[in-house]
This record gives structure tokens, sequence and C-alpha cells, in this order.
DNA sequence: CGCCAGACGGG
DNA sequence: AGCCCGTCTGGCG
């Protein structure tokens, strides 16, 4: 028995679009039709687990219909945009699922179905099911033909065969087309009769059986005005009934065999539904193909002697521990893999001498995934390892840092290696994670190393082609190794001055929310935006200014703008940053003290970001604030680790900007430059006219955003926000800041052309990203590549200055044979621990080795300050 | 318990 | 609806 499901795309989308709320994810890409037309998919091929499908799709605006009737579909409203640029998305999840789909020129997709369910229903061992939205459908059922239709939401379905259809309507299929005729159908903009609706039309085929019928038997129809108005009307009912005919013999051949299923592509499906954000969609499908992952065993051998094993200069390495954070982590296997085969290895391998040898010997190469992972879990035990060659992850991450996962199952299964479990699915998540046995564990490790090895060569070349081995070899590798020494070092924290901070912000937050609560008069969470929105916007009657998806906006400038209506906006302005403080900075940093050195590690991720930056977590210490007094105290709990010793702190002068100068090659913002100009001044000055002593305060702040706006790829509408201006006027300024600086309007013109040419933009160090969105039909997925086009040329490359200026950094400190220690970066700044009598020496050495980390058509300065805590070296 | 949204800290 | 990040809280299922 064949099974044959026929879907009506366009209805079903129409259905999902107008059932549910207009969904987007967070690149703005309105997916709520995609949405229901999936989980309607999914629930067809899990309940009637066909054996064949088809999806058919309207074409075009017009149709034979037309010809007969140039009105057909008159009235209808056009396709609401936010529903047409979600068709193609449904077009790429079927491809993902390998369902087959149609459109045909002139027709429509009833038609498309009309003419392959007639066929198939020929041959009485197949058995066809049809969805759609559309009554119309009806008219094809038969005795092996069902039709669902839709009821309220899209996955209630109705399904209606021959008898369904008697007893509902007391109609035949093909009456379907007459009772059409009859009332006709306004959304198809079929006139039928006029004054004819859905009883009478029913109770006349009841007695007439079809429209031709009911003309020839006119005399009978009872009721005077009625018999008027079909007389009036007979014309228009014979064409109403053919508007409304299904065509059956649509010019198309699609085979059985075409419309056979097949399995859907998981990797395709997965990845869809993780840019389309369909969480629970995805868990579905998950657990499904988990299940279906059965892996056959490689060759693993376990217990050998390690110093056995190395016969060859080249081997992966994998350090296994199970906790995200590796300061502290403990080790739960060791896997290596060689030319000679993988072995698996109990973590005390890592204490034996011919271990140990080998991890420090430089000339046996290394091949890891995540070597400051590795490195630090070994550092953290004891054991030195040199000679780390290639990070696979860090060389997938430069191949495409938007891959949307660098893990080494990720990594094998896009670069067909040989298969590498989730660690998911070997350890469990949650509460359930664990270390499964000996024999599993070895296995899984085991798979890891071999995949690293094997995958490791077609990696460098594909750098090579990229020309981006270099940036591998010369300045991540490096930086990786710096960076692990910074994290396992750590920054010493002054524990009791962060207490006394928290108990004054305590004592002050428990004042404050009495007060507030008082001028509210009820008691409520002020931590909650909804119960806040609430009482601000209902209780106490304030202006509404912004709503955000989930209900009223709280946030600050909201906050700022009602500051006058009421005194407990204030209060809670304060409420909120001093909460902040307290809960993330005093007792979020105390709660990652290392329980051993006391003091914080923190880990830079090298692989994360879009642009090459560096990023902190665990805890994040790229953010700790300075920008209010109030925040900017914690900088006190940053203190030198050495007694003797201060903080110095060097950063990067407007780096962006230099650097936009550099690429740009405008002679303005070069010559700015060159002549050391306060570039925020000499905006103003261009901007509004004046010369520098005329530049007030406000235009001097009003170019300072204008800056950052063209760094950022700006918009009128993005810097009117930003300043609480008019669009009219942010857009001046714009027009002004091009004016005055015409090289950086010709980069930005010239960079978005590249990037829609390439597929990618490039930083100085050769770093990529891509950009598939450039040619998108979505306005807002394109305007935001656009702008990535603008903006990552020049973040970018200041990472990449930045992160050269640290490896220069680290051989200078060594040549020098200082004691002092590099200790953080945030981004265009570099922190360091320094032993008073090696100031003079550092200040000179980090200034000049910054500042000449490159050279560009503009100075880079670099400034540099020290004192006895982070908030001293000021 | 895990996930999301909102809010907010930094460059 | 100008770029790049991470963390905390409340609220939901």
């Amino acid at each position: 028995m064949k099974k044959l499901v026929l879907v009506d795309g366009n209805s079903i989308a129409y259905r999902a679009f107008f059932a549910l709320p207009l969904l987007n994810n967070d690149k703005g890409v309105y997916t709520n039709a995609v949405y229901g037309f999936t989980t309607m998919l999914l629930k067809v091929l899990e309940e009637e687990n066909p054996t064949h499908m088809l999806v058919a799709f309207d074409a075009g605006k017009t149709t034979f219909r037309h010809n007969t009737f140039k009105e057909y579909k008159g009235k209808r409203q056009k396709t609401p945009p936010e529903l047409a640029e979600q068709l193609p998305l449904m077009r790429d999840l079927l491809k993902a699922f390998n369902i087959s789909y149609k459109e045909l020129e002139n027709y429509e997709a009833d038609d498309i179905i009309g003419t392959i369910a007639t066929h198939a229903k020929q041959d009485a061992d197949t058995e066809v099911k049809i969805y759609s939205g559309d009554k119309d459908l009806l008219q094809l059922v038969d005795k092996n033909v069902k039709v669902g239709l839709t009821r309220k939401g899209i996955t209630n379905v109705d399904t209606y065969d021959l008898a369904m259809l008697d007893e509902t309507y007391g109609l035949t299929p093909s009456q379907i087309i007459d009772m059409k005729g009859l009332m006709g159908d306004s959304s198809d903009n079929i006139p039928g009769v006029p004054g004819v609706g859905e009883k009478t039309a029913l109770k006349l085929l009841k007695e007439h059986g079809t429209v031709e019928g009911v003309y020839e038997n006119l005399d009978a129809v009872s009721g005077k005005k009625l018999k008027e108005k079909l007389e009036d009307n007979k014309e228009q009912a014979f064409m109403s009934k053919e508007l409304a005919t299904i065509m059956i013999e649509a010019p198309i051949e699609v085979t059985m065999d075409e419309m056979v299923r097949q399995e859907y592509d998981a990797t395709k499906v997965t990845e869809l539904f993780k840019d389309l954000e369909f969480q629970s969609l995805l868990n579905r499908i998950d657990g499904e193909a988990e299940e279906v992952e059965e892996v056959e065993d490689i060759s693993v051998e376990i217990g050998k002697e390690f110093a056995d094993i190395i016969t060859d200069d080249q081997a992966a390495l994998v350090v296994e521990s199970l906790e995200e954070n590796y300061h502290n982590a403990s080790m739960v296997g060791i896997a290596i893999a060689n030319k000679n085969g993988v072995y698996y290895f109990d973590p005390s391998v890592t204490e034996s001498d011919a271990f140990q040898a080998w991890a420090e010997d430089e000339t046996k190469e290394k091949f890891v995934f995540n070597a400051k992972r590795a490195v630090v879990t070994l550092g953290w035990t004891g054991v030195r390892v040199e000679g780390v060659a290639f990070d696979m992850q860090i060389a997938s991450y430069l191949l495409d840092p938007s891959a949307s996962s660098h893990d080494i199952s990720d990594i094998a299964k896009r670069k067909k290696g040989i298969q590498v479990q989730d660690d998911e699915v070997v350890y469990g998540k949650g509460k359930k994670r664990h270390v499964p046995g000996t024999d599993e564990l070895a296995q899984h490790l085991g798979r890891k190393a071999k995949a690293i090895f094997e995958l490791q060569d077609e990696l460098q070349r594909e750098l090579e082609e990229n020309e981006q081995l270099e940036l591998l070899t010369e300045l991540e590798m490096p930086l990786s190794v710096i960076l692990g020494r910074m994290e396992q070092n750590g920054v010493a924290i002054d524990q009791e001055a962060l207490k006394a901070i928290g108990e004054d912000l305590s004592s002050r937050l428990a004042t404050m929310e009495e007060k507030i609560h008082e001028l509210a008069g009820e008691s409520f969470n002020i931590n909650s935006p909804k119960q806040l929105g609430v009482i601000l916007f209902e209780k106490l009657g304030l202006p509404v200014q912004k709503k955000t998806k989930t209900g009223y906006s709280t946030s600050a400038d909201v906050l700022e703008k009602l500051e006058s209506e009421h005194d407990i906006v204030k209060e809670i302005l304060l409420y909120r940053q001093l909460g902040k403080l307290n809960s993330t900075y005093i007792e979020g940093l105390l709660k990652s003290v290392h329980t051993k050195t006391s003091k914080i590690h923190t880990i830079f991720n090298q692989a994360i970001t879009q642009t090459g930056r560096l990023s902190s977590t665990e805890p994040n210490l790229q953010n700790i604030p300075i920008r209010l007094e109030e925040g900017r105290r914690i900088r006190r709990a940053f203190v030198p680790e050495e007694k003797g010793s201060i903080i110095l702190a060097a950063d990067y002068s407007q780096i962006e900007l230099r650097v936009l100068a550099h690429i740009s090659q405008d002679k303005g913002l070069i010559e700015a430059f060159k002549n050391n100009m306060d570039i925020h001044t000499k905006t103003a000055m261009d901007v509004f006219g004046v010369t520098a002593d005329e530049v007030t305060d406000l235009m001097r702040r009003t170019a300072k955003a204008v800056n950052f706006g063209i760094v950022y790829g700006i918009s009128d509408y993005g810097l009117s926000q930003n300043l609480s201006i008019t669009r009219k006027k942010a857009q001046e300024f714009i027009d002004k800041y091009f004016e005055s600086y015409p090289g950086v309007k010709d980069y930005m013109e010239s960079i978005v052309d590249e990037a829609r040419e390439n597929g990618f933009v490039t930083t100085m160090l050769k770093r990529r990203r891509y950009l598939p969105d450039m040619t998108s039909r979505n306005f807002n997925l394109r305007s935001f590549a656009e702008r990535t086009a603008m903006n990552t040329p020049i973040q970018g490359s200041a990472a990449d200055i930045i992160k050269k200026a640290m490896v220069d950094m680290a051989h200078a400190m060594e040549e020098k044979q200082v004691q002092s220690r590099m200790l953080l970066q945030v981004h265009d700044e570099l922190i360091f621990e320094v032993p008073k009598d090696e100031i003079e020496v550092m200040q000179d050495l980090v200034k000049k080795v910054m500042e000449e980390a490159v050279a560009l058509d503009v100075p880079l300065t670099v400034d540099v300050s020290s004192g006895d805590t982070w908030y001293d070296a000021k």
C-alpha cells in the first residue's frame, strides 16, 4: 500500500501566518508562517508516515483562470511582505527535509494537486491524502482520496472522505464545485449568484443536483426573488463554476518515483532550525537523530605503556575534563593518536616521566583542539606542555568564525572526518552528566584524537588557500600560549575591599527598596520589569514611551525620559545601578575567587567573536565598571599580587578611528591624526563649520557620537536615538561628515561592494568574516550585513593589532628578563603587574611595543598610567 | 531545571 | 532601526 500526501503550501502558509503572532528571529527575519508550516509538516510526517509526498505552491500572479475572468482573486489583499519573505524559507526547509515541491507557471497549487491526485488514484493500491486550508479541495475527495482541512490554528485538521462529506454537507465531491458556482467565494473574488449563500446553495443542490440542473428546472425553484436572481446571473453562475473547478489535466509531469519520501538531512535541518531559532522543534529532531546515530567502534588501545607509543614526531593530544571551566577541573582521560594508532590513558599517565618528557619536548609536535584548555588543565597539575603546533579549534574559527560551533564533532562532521559523537550524547547534560565506563570513554576520546590527527592536513591546506596560515601560526597560536599563562597566573583581588563595598551597597539597596515601595504605594519586585511596568505605567499612569514584545519597556533610556514625571523614577534608576554592581560585581566576583589560589582566573575565549576580538568569561574581566564613579570603585579591589608591585594600564588612543583613517586613506582624517589633534573636536569643527575654540561641549559630544556611528555603519535613525534629535537632523550630521571626509564615504561604499562580490570581508591580518546576507532580499538582513561589512574590518583590524602587540610584548618581556606580568586584555588596553623597580622600563617598553605593533599611515598612540590598584591606574 | 527576555556592565 | 561581547534576574513550562 502506497500513501501519497499532497500539501497545498500557500494555503497552509497563509493559515499559519494569520494564526500565529508575527514571530521573528534575532536577525529580524519573520518566522511565524514557516514555524506553523513546519509544525504541520512534522505532524503530517509522524501521523501519516507517507511513502510519497509533494508540496505544491502557487506560481506568479496570473493563471489561466484570469483569461476567463480577469478580476479573479481581484479583491484579495496583496500577500503581506512579512509572509512573502517567508516563502523561500519554506522551500529551503523542504530541501533540507528532502521533500519534493512543485510550482507551475499559470496554475495554482490546487491544480497541481488535482492533477497529481487524479493520476495517483487510478492505482487502487495508492491512498492519497491532501492537506489544505481551502474548502475548494474537497471536490477532489474520492474513495481513495481524503482531504484534511485545517480548522482554527493549523495543526487541528478535519479529514473528509466521501462519507464525511455527505454527512457534513450532504454533497458529493463534484457538487462542491456547483456550490461555489452558486454562492461564489469572496476571498477569490468569484462572484457566484448574489444573494445566494451556503444555505440556499445547499438546498438548491439537494433538489437539483448541479448548477445545470438548477437552471434546467428553474420553474421548480421556490421563491420569486431567488428565481429572479438566478435568472439574472446565469452566465455568472456558470463562469463561477468554471473558475472553481480544479484543473486535473495541468501540464505537469511528476512521477511517483520523484515523490518518494526520503530521509531528511539532519545537518541541514538542524542548521536551519538553529537559524530560525526553532528551539522546541530542534529538540524534536535531536531526539530522533540521536537514535539513528550508530557508530562503529574504532580500534583504541587501552593501558599501554606511554613510553612505547610515541614513535613519531607528530601526535594529536586530547586532555579531557567535563567541567566547562578548566581552572580546577579534573581530568577524566587522555587520548593520543599518531600514525601508528590510537591510544587511551588513565589521567594518572600525566604523572609518568615518559608523558612529562614528551609533553615538555618542543620537537614533539602536538595537534590539539583548544590548546589553551589542554595546556592550562595540565598546567594546574604541574605538567608543562611545549610544541603545540596546531589548534584545530582556532583553525576552524579562522576559516569561518560564524560556523555554528567549533567543537570536534561538528568540525569532523563538516569536514567529513571520522564520526565523533557529541559530548552531550556521551556524557549527558545537566544533572545527569557523568563519566561513562572506560571502554566508552576510550572510544569517545580516541575518536576525538583520531579526528584531530586526520583533519589537521586539510584544515591547514584550507588556511593556506585563504592566506591565513601565518595568522594561525604566527599570531593566534603564540597568543594562545600567552593567554593561557595570563589565565593561570590570575589576578589578585582584595576580597575585604569588595565585601566592604558590598555591605555599603546592600544597606543602601534595602533603604531604597523601602522608599520605592512607599512611593509606589505597595510592595513589589523592583527587579521584575513586568511588575515594574505595571506600577509605573498603570498604577502611576506615567506615559508609555516604548513597548517590548512582552510588555512595557522600562529600560534606562526610557526611564531617563520620565525622570521629571515622578520621584520614583530616579530612585529606580539608582536602585538598578547599585543592584547591578552588587549582584554582578560584588557577589559575582567573590563567587569566582579560586578556592586554591584566592585569585581570579578568567577564561579568554579565543574562538567566539565574529570580529576577532577576545571575550572573557567566568568572570568577565572585560566589563568591570569605569564610566560611573560609583562602579569604578570596584577597581580598587584589583590589586597587585606582589607587595611592592603596581598595576600598569596601557591603552590605545582612538585605535578604531586610526584604523579607519588608515584603511580608508582619507586625507583629512590622516592629517588630523598626524597632527595629533583631538579627533572629536576636529570632527566637531568640520561638521559644525567652526574653529577649534568655538567648539562647545555639546558639539564635541555630538561629534563623538557621529564618530562612533561611522565606525558602526551608521543610520540616521540610530544616531537620532542616541542623541535624542530628529532623524532629519541626524541625517544632516552624517551628510556633513561624509562631505568633510570623502575618503571615508568612498571606503564605506567600496567595502560594501567588495563584500557583495566576495561574500566576505577581511581585516589587516587576513582575518575573514563571511556575510551571506549581503544579497538577501530581506531588507533587515541585508542592511545588517552592510553595516557589518563596514564595521568588521575596523573592529577586526584593531583586534589584530592588539593581539600582535601582546605577542610582541611577551617576547620583549622575555628578552628583557623582567618580572612583570601581563594580566589582562580589554580590547584596546593591556593591564600589567609591575614590580616598582621595573616601572620605568615597562612604561617605555609597553608604549613602544604597542605603538610599533604594526605600521599604519597614521601614528598609533598609547597612554600609559599606573597606580596601587587598577582604579588608580588612570 | 533549562531556557528566554530584559536590563545593563565594558570596548 | 549602528558594531562586538557576558552576566544577572524574573518568569515560564
